[in-house]
Formats: structure tokens, C-alpha cells, sequence
DNA sequence: GTATTCACG
DNA sequence: ACGTACGTGAATACG
């Protein structure tokens, strides 16, 4: 099938103009910033091998769709005076790379790309629409996709039907209907007032469309009532100015669009003078490689380059399309003798061999093309993917495995995972997509030829990093474990969980009605703009903190301001309550499936090496607080199961007393006892028995503020004491404990000379800030050197217990699994009759206890991560998580 | 989309 | 003189 790719010109530059914010001219003193993005963008494009290409733009004077409608305002922002000279210069190029352009009067750019795409579609051509705007949703169709930029023009989502039902949970048509509702402020959309996207939403569903909304509009209650008869004209004009023309009386017809990259080279000399060079160079490959293509009459492959940096390389061999149920058939019986695979699923499912022949399976399928559905392909080659003798390399496994399960598919025989890898080799910035990986490693394949040819890269990087063994040994392994916790999922008492929802209502109900009184009018307590208006406008109490846009109104304020005005005591509360509700009851009831919470374990999220969760996160559940502590009844074992959950007593402390290698602090942990009182009697020079409950908070503040890389400003604002005070205390402990002091210094002067903080297991974080001439951002560096290596540590050792105990329960048969980690806390739902085993085993694992037959990289790690103070970890266990300490 | 706030380690 | 504690994710308000 032919492929046309349309463009929206200016949104795409007003994307690329706000991304890229640096100042950038051609030689004769343009300005160039978007045009960078959008030819980096257009270049990225190029490369998807369109055989249509067109850029839209908008044409101003008055709208169509805008000014049949007096009452409508007209949205359209300013264009930026720097922009401005930049977009003829866009259609200049455009022109000169042989690339159509189109506008039309009193249309804009969106109209054109509906009505392009129509005779597209007409014509049994493909179109992809590329553009910023979310507009363009609604034009999607089984043959028509919506490529949308995401921050900036950095990323890219593509829509289709499925994408769009599984994001939106709406058809394309109801996109209208949806932004009618909700209205769009940056196009000045009204939609109905007070209405947003959630109201929206619930009620499409419940009545279908607009016209359905608006008829039903008495069976809603009070306010939206009044809200839906009021807006219904407004709501009707939205949808109107909202609908995208698909019959413009443009000048372009399809084959007026048609492209040809050899003529790309005809706008090479004036991206040069623009002073586009990389992107001039990347051009240019692409007009010769056109060029070629063109005379050997589109033979695709065949001419790879040639290994670089050493590093080995399989040439492509053949490339066979599976479009049928006897090509599969045939695949898999070739694909099971294999040793090694690269896999990646994307659009098609494309497999390459160690022997380069490249696997091409085409999923989904039309009537004008073939294709195979994705069931059938998954357990055709679900040998392939159980067997462990066929080792595969995933670009993210963990995503690849979740997808397969779902096709009742199992997965084994991970030999390398790209995520995790580039996580390892740069942990600030993780690669967000293949393609993305590709450009930052310079990778010219695309799909499982590059998923190959980057695990030979990449595996290599790891050797020089000298992190092969953390990752062979924790972080590949880690894979499966996170997966299955995620596929294992934490019991959840919906009903307990509700209930205690319901209790908190007429409180919430209460506290806000008291605040209102209070005030003397009515407000939103959750505005801060609202509720700093209140308190020190109207009842003039004193600012404390400000923020970029206004008055402070957080909890240290408010804390400030308690007594004052009884209304803060209300403010405080009602913040409190509705958090918890929000957040931690009526977002959790959401995300249960079959009674259980399935959060996702991201593993190359966080610059330190510790694991993060979402959707929902689960390593944020209130504990500090009695009230919020209730929410953990609700996570319980499975029936007949009981949890058992363990955590770390102080890991950061005993890591920091290792690696400071610290006498004093040392010695605390090695005679055991309370650590904080013990860091008081020290700090303030009096016997252990003398210490006070202020002095020991006091000390604890210092313990985590050393942790945190310390300032005297951080501590004193901590604790609300005077800063030379805060000074004081910082000085009398790196007085008695002058090991850490000498570490810090140390931790900063190495990361300096290397360019990156080091944990003991050897991840690394990458601290260009320490070469800032900026104050804050060197500080920032300088903190960041110290705290890194700790929290790292931290992570290490707990992410190789968690192999380990992972490992343990698996080969000694037990039906307990790893459900949770929180960063020193692991837990296990585990039936009843293997607790008194399990409860030992988990204390060994996290304790760093080797275990028989592991993988030497394990060990390696285990031995580098043996601390010369004793680990201590607590284990509890329970029917609920409430208990579980 | 950004800012503010607040939950956790 | 500068102006901060380290690491996350999510809900809400608002332009």
C-alpha cells in the first residue's frame, strides 16, 4: 500500500520553536531554532520511506470554520516575533527538497491534511498525519493515522483506531463530541463551562455522543444539569468550529504530492546556508540513498555498513515476509533450531537471526493488504518464545513479555534486554523507544536488525563501563522478577478499601463546609491561588513563603499559621483527607482487576538505580500518619495466604559507615542499638542515657541530611532552627565523625575526575554538573556526587536480594511470591504453610547470603557488595500490609 | 502543559 | 553573593 505522509507546517514549528528555546542564526541573521526541529523531524520522516509527502499551512485573514460564527472569539495565539521569519524560510527549503507544500484561503492547515487524506484514502493510499495538534484525532481511520509530537517534537505517538480507543476510550468521530464538551482554551474552543475531561468522558459514555448529552441533559444532577442546558448552544458551536473540513477547495491533488528523495539534494546548499549542517549531512545520505534505490528499482537491504568500533556485526542475508498461516508455520519450524534471535514488535512482529536472515510477520492486515492477526502468530511461534535454548535480545523485554502473556504466551531464554542495558550505560537519560536508541547510538537499522546489532553495541559499552556484572548478574535477571510481581499483583479488599472512603465523607463534607464559614463565602480549598486569596488577603494572616505565581499555601506554611485562625486547623485537614481519598482510595479502587492491584516496576526511571512504581504507585502508601496507615488493611494476602514482609534497618547509614569506612559510625552499628540516639550523644557531647527526644530528632535530621549530601541551609530549614545553629550541629558531627567527612570530600573530588558518581557495585550516574560556572547547579552536582553513591548502594543491594530470593522461592517450589518492593522493604504473599521457611529464606536473601548454583555475575556482585557493618532486616508478617511490621 | 502540593523511601 | 536538602508518582488547579 502507497504512503503519504501530511504534515501540519505550523504546528510543527510552533512545537519545534518551543522546544528548542536556544538562541540559533543563519548566516544572514535568521533565526533557526525551529527550523532544526522540523528539519530533524522531516528527516525522520523521510526515512519511514513515504511515497507521498506534503506540509500544510495555515492561512490567515479569517477562517472558514472560524468566522461563520460571530459569536466565536477566534483562537489564535500571537505568532512569536522570532518564529516569524522562520516559516518562509521552512517553505523556501521545502520548496528547494522538492517536497509539496499547500495552503488555502480561509482554511487552515488541519483542513487541508482532512481533505488530502480523503482523496488519499480514496485512492487506496495510506496517510500518516503528523502534527502537534490533538485536532487531527479525529480524522483517524483504518487507513489514516495521527503521528502526534509529544514534548516539544522530541516524541512521537502514533494513533490509530486501537491506540486512540485504548488512550481516549473513544471512537474518532467522538473526539469532536469530546472537545465540545471539554472545549480547548489554546484555540479558545469554549465547550461548556466547567466542564473538563473526566465530566466529559463519563458522560459520552453514558449517552454515546453530543446530541445524546445534550437530550439527557435533566437526567443529570444539580450544577451540570444547569450547566448542560446553558451550554448547549455553546457546546453545538464548539462542535461545529471543532470539526475539521474534509472537503477544502485545495489546489493539491495526491499526485501532485508525490515524492522523490534523489530530488532532496537540490535543497542541501541552502540547509547549509541556513546552517542546518548535521541535518544537511543526514539529508544528503538520504537523497543519495533515494538515488540509488531509484536505479536498482527499490531492492531493499543489501548494502549495510560496514562493523565499526570492533564491534561485530551480521550482514542481512534475507529478509522473508510471513504474510500466511503456511509462511508462519514454516518460520517457527526454522526459527526453533536457531541460537540466538533479536525480536521486536512494533508495528509488525520482525524477528533476525544470527545468521542474518530477517523475519518480517505483517500483523493486522485489510482487505488490500495481508496480514495475520496477532493470536495467531503468538502461538504459532510460542515455542520459539518459551524455549529457552533459543536466546532472544528484546528491546524491552518486560513490555514484550507482558504482551505475549496476554496471549496466554509464555517467554524464557532473555539473553539481553536493550532497556536495561542503555539504562546501565547512561541512567539520566533512558531511551524512550527503539528508534530513539537507534539515532542516540547511530544505529542506521531499524526494528530486530537494529535490536541485534545494538545488543552487540551495547554489551560492549557494558565492558568498558565495567557493569557487565551488574548487569548479567542483577539487572537482566531483575527482569523476570519485576515481571512476575507485576503479573502477581497485591491483593486488595475493595470493600474495606471503600468503606473507609465512605467513612471519611462526612468529615470532608463538614470541614469544608466550616472553612466556608469561616472565610465567609464560599471557595475551592484545593486552589492555591483561592485559598492564598482567603488567608492573607481576606483575613490578612502573614504570608510566609511565596512561589513563582503567589502566595505559599503549603503544609510548612500552614503549620506556621496554625493558632492564628482556626480556619488553618480546617484548611489542614480537609488537605489531608481529600489527599488521601483521591489519591490512595478512590485511585486505587480504579486500577483493581479481579481483586488485585497490578502496578508497573519501572526499571530505568531513576538516575540513582532504585526501582520506581505507577500506575498506580504503589511505594507511596500512607504510613506515617495513623489515620493514612488504615489504608494498609486493605492490601492483604490471598486467600489462605499470609503476607510476609521484611525491610532494612538504616541501609543508607550502614552503607554510608561501609563505604566511609567512618570509626564512629562503624562502631554504633557494630554494637547495635538505637542509631540516631547513639549520633545525638555524640553530636551533643552528652552519655547515651542523657539523650533527649528533641536532641534525637534533631540528630536523626542530621543522619539524613548527611545522607543527602548536607548544607546548613537544608538542615536548619528542616528543622526550623537558625542556620548558624544548623551549622553548629554539622560541624560537631563531621568533628566526631571525621571518616565521613573525609568520604565527602572524596565522593566529590573522584566524581569530578571521573564525570560520574559510583556505587559499590559499579552503576554509575552521570554528573555533568559538577563542571557548571552555576552556583546552584555545581552545589547541586556536588550534593548529588555525595547522596548518589549511597542510595545507589542501597538499591544495588537490595535489587540482588531480590534476585536471590526470587531464584530461592522458585527452585525450592514454593507458591510464595515477591509482590512489592519499596525501595528497603520486601514483601511476599506466601501460603500459610510455607511462611516459617519462606520467613528464613527472604532474611538470608536480604542479608546478602549467596545462593548455591547462582550465576557467577551474582556472586561477583554479592562479593562487591559485602559491607564491613552487619545488615540488619526486621521480618514481620501479617493478613494485612497493616500488619506487616 | 506547568505549577503546586503531598504521599513514600 | 548565590539560594538548596536526595530519589520518586499522582491529583488538582489553572492559563
Amino acid at each position: 500500500m502507497k504512503k503519504l505522509i501530511a504534515i501540519d507546517g505550523n504546528s510543527l514549528l510552533f512545537r519545534a520553536y518551543y522546544a528548542i528555546q536556544t538562541a540559533m542564526t543563519s548566516r544572514d541573521g535568521v533565526p533557526t531554532n525551529a527550523l532544526h526541529g522540523f528539519t530533524a523531524m522531516l528527516i525522520k520522516l523521510i526515512e519511514m520511506e513515504p511515497d507521498y509527502m506534503l506540509v500544510a499551512f495555515d492561512m490567515h485573514g479569517g477562517t472558514f470554520r472560524h468566522d461563520t460564527y460571530p459569536e466565536y472569539k477566534g483562537g489564535r495565539k500571537e505568532t512569536p516575533e522570532d518564529l516569524r521569519p522562520q516559516i518562509p524560510a521552512m517553505r523556501e527549503l521545502l520548496e528547494k527538497l522538492g517536497i509539496a507544500t499547500c495552503e488555502c484561503f480561509r482554511y487552515e492547515a488541519d483542513d487541508i491534511l482532512g481533505t488530502i487524506s480523503k482523496k488519499a484514502s480514496g485512492d487506496g493510499v495510506f496517510t500518516l498525519i503528523v502534527t502537534g495538534d490533538r485536532d487531527a484525532l479525529q480524522l483517524v481511520s483504518g487507513d489514516t493515522h495521527v503521528m502526534l509530537t509529544k514534548r516539544g517534537i522530541s516524541e512521537t505517538v502514533e494513533y490509530d483506531e486501537e491506540q486512540l480507543l485504548k488512550d481516549y476510550g473513544l471512537t474518532p468521530e467522538r473526539m469532536i463530541d469530546l472537545k465540545a464538551l471539554m472545549g480547548d482554551s489554546s484555540d479558545n474552543i469554549p465547550g461548556i463551562k466547567g466542564v473538563g475531561e473526566k465530566t466529559a468522558k463519563t458522560l459520552l459514555d453514558k449517552y454515546g455522543d453530543l446530541e445524546g448529552v445534550l437530550a439527557n441533559a435533566e437526567n443529570e444532577k444539580g450544577a451540570l444539569q444547569k450547566k448542560l442546558i446553558e451550554g448547549a448552544d455553546s457546546a453545538r458551536m464548539s462542535y461545529r468550529i471543532g470539526t475539521i473540513c474534509r472537503e477544502a477547495p485545495i489546489s493539491i491533488g495526491l499526485a501532485d504530492c508525490a515524492f522523490d528523495p534523489a530530488a532532496l539534494e537540490g535543497g542541501i546548499p541552502y540547509m547549509k546556508k541556513l546552517g542546518l549542517m548535521g541535518n544537511s549531512a543526514r539529508m544528503k545520505a538520504l537523497a543519495e540513498k533515494g538515488g540509488r534505490t531509484a536505479e536498482r528499482g527499490a531492492e531493499a537491504g543489501g548494502d549495510l555498513p560496514e562493523a565499526r568500533d570492533g564491534v561485530e556485526v551480521i550482514a542481512l542475508q534475507k529478509t522473508v515476509t510471513v504474510t500466511t498461516a503456511e509462511e508462519l508455520e514454516k518460520a517457527a519450524k526454522l526459527l526453533i533450531k536457531e541460537e540466538l534471535i533479536a525480536v521486536h514488535a512494533e508495528e509488525d512482529l520482525t524477528v533476525f537471526t544470527k545468521s542474518g536472515a530477517l523475519y518480517v510477520v505483517r500483523t493486522g492486515g485489510s482487505l488490500l493488504e495481508p496480514g495475520l492477526a496477532p493470536d495467531e502468530i503468538y502461538s504459532a511461534l510460542a515455542p520459539v518464545f518459551e524455549s529457552e535454548k533459543v536466546q532472544k535480545a528484546v528491546f524491552d523485554a518486560k513490555a514484550f513479555m507482558t504482551e505475549l502473556k496476554a496471549y496466554g504466551v509464555g517467554f524464557n531464554g532473555l539473553a539481553f534486554d536493550l532497556t536495561v542495558a542503555d539504562y546501565l550505560i547512561n541512567a539520566i537519560n533512558p531511551a524512550k523507544s527503539l528508534t530513539s536508541l537507534c539515532e542516540t547510538v547511530g544505529v542506521p537499522e531499524r526494528e530486530a536488525a537494529a535490536v541485534m546489532r545494538l545488543y552487540f553495541i551495547l554489551s560492549a559499552q557494558l565492558r568498558e563501563k565495567e557493569v557487565s556484572d551488574l548487569y548479567y548478574g542483577v539487572e537482566l535477571p531483575l527482569v523476570r522478577v519485576l515481571f512476575d510481581m507485576e503479573q502477581a499483583g497485591f491483593a486488595v479488599d475493595a470493600e474495606a478499601l471503600g468503606a473507609l472512603g465512605e467513612s471519611m465523607a462526612g468529615r470532608i463534607k463538614q470541614l469544608e463546609a466550616e472553612a466556608h464559614e469561616l472565610a465567609g463565602h464560599s471557595f475551592n480549598i484545593l486552589s492555591p491561588k483561592q485559598l492564598g486569596t482567603v488567608l492573607f488577603d481576606e483575613l490578612g494572616l502573614p504570608p510566609g513563603k511565596k512561589t513563582k505565581t503567589g502566595y505559599s499555601t503549603d503544609s510548612d506554611v500552614l503549620e506556621s499559621l496554625a493558632g492564628m485562625n482556626p480556619i488553618v486547623d480546617k484548611v489542614i485537614e480537609y488537605r489531608f483527607l481529600t489527599k488521601l481519598r483521591s489519591t490512595f482510595i478512590d485511585a486505587m479502587l480504579n486500577k483493581i482487576r479481579d481483586g488485585r492491584i497490578h502496578t508497573t516496576l519501572n526499571q530505568n526511571v531513576t538516575a540513582t538505580g532504585r526501582i520506581s512504581s505507577a500506575e498506580p504507585n504503589l511505594q507511596n502508601i500512607p504510613v506515617r500518619t495513623e489515620q493514612g496507615r488504615q489504608i494498609r488493611r486493605a492490601f492483604i494476602a490471598s486467600p489462605g495466604n499470609i503476607l510476609v514482609g521484611a525491610d532494612y534497618s538504616q541501609i543508607e547509614l550502614r552503607v554510608l559507615a561501609h563505604m566511609s569506612d567512618d570509626a564512629t559510625l562503624k562502631a554504633a552499628f557494630i554494637s547495635g542499638g538505637d542509631i540516631h540516639a547513639q549520633t545525638a550523644a555524640e553530636v551533643f557531647g552528652v552519655p547515651r542515657n542523657e539523650v533527649t527526644k528533641e536532641m534525637r530528632s534533631a540528630a536523626k535530621a542530621v543522619n539524613f541530611g548527611i545522607v543527602y549530601g548536607i548544607s546548613e541551609f537544608g538542615l536548619a530549614n528542616q528543622l526550623g532552627i537558625p542556620r548558624y545553629k544548623a551549622g553548629e550541629y554539622i560541624r560537631k558531627y563531621l568533628d566526631r565523625c571525621t571518616g565521613v567527612r573525609d568520604y565527602m570530600k572524596r565522593a566529590v573530588e573522584d566524581a569530578k575526575k571521573r564525570g560520574y558518581a559510583v556505587t559499590l557495585a559499579g552503576r554509575r550516574r552521570d554528573l555533568p554538573e559538577l563542571k557548571s560556572g552555576n552556583y546552584n547547579t555545581k552545589s547541586f552536582g556536588e550534593r548529588v556526587a555525595m547522596n548518589m553513591p549511597v542510595q545507589g548502594t542501597a538499591a544495588d543491594v537490595i535489587k540482588l536480594a531480590m534476585v536471590r530470593v526470587h531464584d530461592c522461592l522458585e527452585r525450592g517450589g514454593f507458591k510464595a511470591k515477591l509482590v512489592l518492593q519499596i525501595h528497603d522493604e520486601l514483601i511476599i504473599d506466601c501460603p500459610v504453610e510455607e511462611a516459617e521457611r519462606v520467613k528464613p529464606l527472604l532474611h538470608d536473601c536480604m542479608l546478602g547470603v549467596p545462593e548455591e548454583g547462582e550465576r557467577p555475575e551474582t556472586s561477583a556482585i554479592g562479593e562487591k557488595l559485602k559491607l564491613s557493618v552487619p545488615l540488619v532486616a526486621d521480618v514481620a508478617e501479617g493478613r494485612s500490609w497493616f500488619d506487616t511490621k
